[in-house]
DNA sequence: GATGAATGAGAGTTCATTCAT
DNA sequence: GATGAATGAACTCTCATTCAT
């Protein structure tokens, strides 16, 4: 199984699921975006679901893998929270079309499917959830309520990977330094704010994600 | 015509343009969760197109005119974008599917009536923008960008309705101050935060969605 | 939904089935030998299984009431075998191309679908098993085997549905008579045969099959 | 090219044919079943009919031969007959997937083919009729009509490969026999039964069938 | 106002077969 | 001798839509 082809046909479907949805986006709309007829594209997946689920996976176990690390060893909630989001908006923004397949097509998927998937993303928010109940814990963080806090960071932060273009006049670094500043704002936090240091996070990502 | 049957075809619609999608949601569907066949349907809308248009321009139209009645009027810019959050944080709660239909379904549109909705949506962030650009204007927000800002303080907002439930532990009027907060947070305010009123907010929607 | 329509698709499935097998007939074969597009051929039935198992069921019912009929309250087992010989050769004959796809599609069901209807058959046949079990106990049946006679007999007696022809030199009363002849001696009768009255077994075919 | 392998290719198409029929028989469920790759099943055939008809061929002039032999010098019709009761009896039995095929998917050959197949199978089945018929005019055999009777002997004793298991109470010989006298019997039969021989049948088939 | 009947187009998927390696 | 890759055609079935009644 040629592994570039694979690639290939992995690629349009992030692109279509992600431009179009998945019930938006026919099976000869794959294999026509892949350079394929649909009959081969059958050799490089099972169904059209299993598709969308091992995008899906791949996407969340890397996310998930990457929030471990990022967190692991950092003592400090703000500094958790801050290299999580740090972490969220810079894939959301350079993934953007897998991520936006990640969080947009859950629905898509059967009951089966769809619990496997959601395990994951639970996982991943578990991340976040701790660093905001310790930094409420220690004082350093005074949001109204834990859970919707979470909630709407987690909506604010993701929503990047709707709008981000890179012709825009940022650079992926300042967009996650101002997204730690909007976030650890909308949290409450308490201290002043000094400027966090992404290096970590781009250690990490480029472990996870490099090839 | 009946007004009723019509209100349910568009109340079905709703529902299945929310879960299931645009492209999930087959006429059939839509029939039998009206209770109608599929051909009676077409007594009540155009095409599927049409109907998913409809539903988005009427909620759309209804944003615009109450963000205008809101904020007019009104001086003071925090006080403008606290309305429009409070405003915005109600009807996505309260309305949340067909919010959500709003927010998720636009790339289902052909070209042609893509941009009629865009231009709504536009016009209706407008008001944010210039909520904001007033605050920082006058120095009373000191957001990293005005523009990323806005966006990513809409995504938060809108984003309550893909989890809000009314089984939560919080009253719709929580959660909006809550939201007030967190965007004011967000957004870098300066002034200490005095308690905003919900009463102009409620009163416009209740002139505006009320029947 | 028009009767006669549903009557042409069954009838244009029965002739499809019986001559090139469930699997050999396509959808659009189908639906062309029925006038009909494939699309509107999904008016009259459920799945392609589902005509299948519709007109199995339905034949097998008929044959199963029709034997019950034919038997009941009839001492004599040689008058009960010969009047089932005579039922099953002239339903065989008369609906040959039905009781084909009834005898030989069973391996095309899936397995929920099969065993609905091999309960049918079963107990169809256990009307033959009676009659040849009560001619072995009163003596008047010397079959080597009674199971095995009445496979052998079953089987001799569908045959005739793989290869009558309403040109050939029989009448299907005459066939019918031969048959029984046939089935006796083969089951070793040991009385003379007295000339068997095919009346009775033609009043209830005209109840059971006619409309 | 590989003798065992060719003859693995054989019997998982038989197996497979004889149970979900040709058309219910896919390429791969044929590879599968043989542990080869469907491109090497090409090595080791033509199209998938071109191994349909081999079967046949193969089987039907085994058939044949040892038909002729049976028979020729066997002066006596009432020997013919046994000893033709008793060999097909014996194949359908102990081949029983192979017949199986043979007898049940003619229909599923192209006209070319069909009429090659059907002209084997009424050379063999001249062989019957030709001591059917030798039978009657000896008048040691009384059937109501000799090609009926041909027909209905044959359809019965084939019928044994739909049902035959070797986990069943009777051996082989035991079966032919009793279908030999149930042969005799459906054809009227004048004379007393002596007991017939099988070991000639027997010996045919070592010949004919083994290796 | 309502619907059964109808359909061309297209859905996702599998078909038997070929061929370069 | 064996197979991964490839494909046009076909598969069963559903799509959104129309129209006569």
């Amino acid at each position: 199984m040629s592994q570039t082809t694979a690639r290939r046909v992995r690629q349009a479907a992030i692109e279509l699921f992600a431009t179009r949805g998945f019930h938006g986006t026919g099976i000869r709309d794959l294999a026509e975006a892949a350079g394929l007829s649909s009959a081969t594209l059958y050799h490089y997946m099972g169904t059209k679901e299993d598709l969308l689920v091992s995008i899906m996976r791949t996407s969340l176990e890397r996310l998930v893998t990457a929030a471990k690390q990022v967190t692991s060893d950092v003592p400090d909630p703000l500094d958790r929270v801050s290299r999580l989001v740090a972490l969220h908006v810079l894939t959301h923004a350079s993934q953007q079309l897998e991520t936006r397949v990640v969080d947009g097509e859950i629905r898509a998927l059967s009951d089966a499917r769809r619990s496997e998937i959601i395990a994951l993303r639970d996982e991943y928010e578990a991340f976040w959830q701790s660093a905001i109940d310790d930094g409420c814990s220690r004082g350093s963080l005074r949001p109204s309520s834990r859970r919707v806090a979470r909630l709407a960071l987690l909506e604010m932060c993701s929503g990047i990977s709707r709008w981000y273009s890179p012709d825009g006049p940022f650079t992926l670094d300042d967009l996650a330094c101002r997204y730690v500043e909007m976030a650890l704002g909308l949290l409450g936090a308490t201290d002043p704010l000094p400027k966090r240091e992404l290096g970590p996070v781009h250690a990490v990502m480029a472990a996870v994600w490099g090839d």
